[in-house]
DNA sequence: TGATTTTTAGAGTAATTACTCTAGGAGTCA
DNA sequence: TGACTCCTAGAGTAATTACTCTAAAAATCA
């Protein structure tokens, strides 16, 4: 049994993400939860106070998933790893989707993004090292931090992006599914041209993993039913 | 003279850019441009043809920089390039940052917005096979949709990320140029690996040219005058 | 000039929405 | 049992905001 503080994030989140923070009412809240409107702002004591609380829930999610990796790197695991990354992005994903309106709007979560960008950047550094020395990357510092600021770019534009061209993502579960796996793609995309010796092995396997099925090489821009397109059927 | 119809979007624009458009009321823009609210609803029958008109003027805007390149592309007359494309759209930023919201509220838009995707690719394909051709990028066809995807994402990301993490660049002209910079550089990171004989001499000075003139990597990540930071002073 | 159309002002409105306030139920502890 | 704190309901409100409507000024044209 979940408290009630609990239970108006999980709904506010679900809501926020389907819906987007900006056409979701704190009353909408309140009905979708059947409790009084009242009642929630007993436990936040306004809308920008729920938004604060996601972020420090995503926030926690994701510093826990970039905690210096135990045991040796390898290029598959990393892999793995930024699919989790993805996937954790994806479920707070109105949260980037909203990022300027919401930092502009409350100057204590503007200050704590910009320690939470600076922590990430610091340990995706620190991972990136790790791979270097181990062999599996090759590229000097500079490539290093330009490799890693272009990762850090795709991964919080992605989600937003995509549901930006493919809004019908929401409702189709295995589309939604496909829709991340290329997110992964793209990432190894951005690393390819630096791999080596064990991992170059294993590259055409990765991408054929994340390549998305239909083998449609802009998965963003398949069909979308309910948009008329040109020179269909 | 340019009419009221033409300084309305003008207005918006800019209003748009600097606060958000969801910050941005119609009553505002009329009170900003000297008019009634009665005389912007004669010229746009709501506030989203507004958002629509300004679409149709960055499409074109863009559309038109990414027309047939005429004669041979140098790898420098292609950073160039770049650096145009990322100021059409720093111009029209609030369009980006807030484009979710725009689709989702507008199927009409969400429609051309995804053909103009569309066509933009198609023009980047054209670009990135002729700059094959030319022996400036050596890559296979895989590679090069996925370094276009990525190049798309980063800048179309780029204006509301930096937007996102250095609000003050909105008031200092000269950051908001580094910035910009900053965002060519990423791109340059993005195709280095994929160089090749007469573009590789000039990399080093491209990079130069485009890195933050204060040396910082992650120029994102300066100082934020307003913002304590840890450890500073 | 007069007729007609285009452009403008500005008061007003209906709807939305974030948030408040009071009062009472429910659990806890003495 | 009573006292006290925590939690909840739900009616209500003040403010905002996208948009309307009427009438008049300005431009255009015969």
């Amino acid at each position: 049994m979940t408290s009630t503080k609990e239970r108006i994030l999980q709904t506010s989140l679900a809501l926020f993400n389907k819906q987007g923070e900006r056409n979701v009412t704190t009353n909408h809240i309140a009905e979708a939860l059947g409790i009084s409107p009242g009642n929630l702002y007993y436990h936040y004591r306004n809308k920008g106070m729920i938004v604060s609380a996601l972020f420090e829930a995503y926030q926690a999610d994701l510093l826990e998933l970039l905690a210096a990796p135990q045991g040796p790197l390898t290029w598959t695991i990393k892999t793995y790893y930024f699919e989790g990354l993805l996937a954790s992005m994806w479920q707070y994903r109105f949260f980037h989707r909203d990022l300027t309106h919401f930092l502009h709007a409350d100057p204590d979560l503007a200050e704590r993004y910009q320690r939470f960008v600076e922590t990430v950047l610091q340990r995706g550094r620190v991972i990136y090292e790790e791979l270097r020395s181990s062999g599996i990357l090759s590229l000097d510092n500079e490539q290093l931090e330009g490799l890693m600021v272009n990762t850090w770019v795709l991964m919080s534009s992605w989600a937003s992006l995509v549901q930006g061209l493919r809004p019908d993502a929401l409702e189709d579960e295995q589309l939604d599914e496909a829709l991340m796996r290329h997110g992964v793609y793209q990432i190894i995309c951005l690393e390819e041209p630096f791999l080596q010796g064990e991992a170059r092995e294993h590259l055409q396997e990765m991408k054929a993993r994340y390549r998305s099925a239909d083998s449609t090489p802009a998965l963003l821009l398949g069909p979308v039913p309910g948009l008329a397109r040109t020179g269909s059927e």
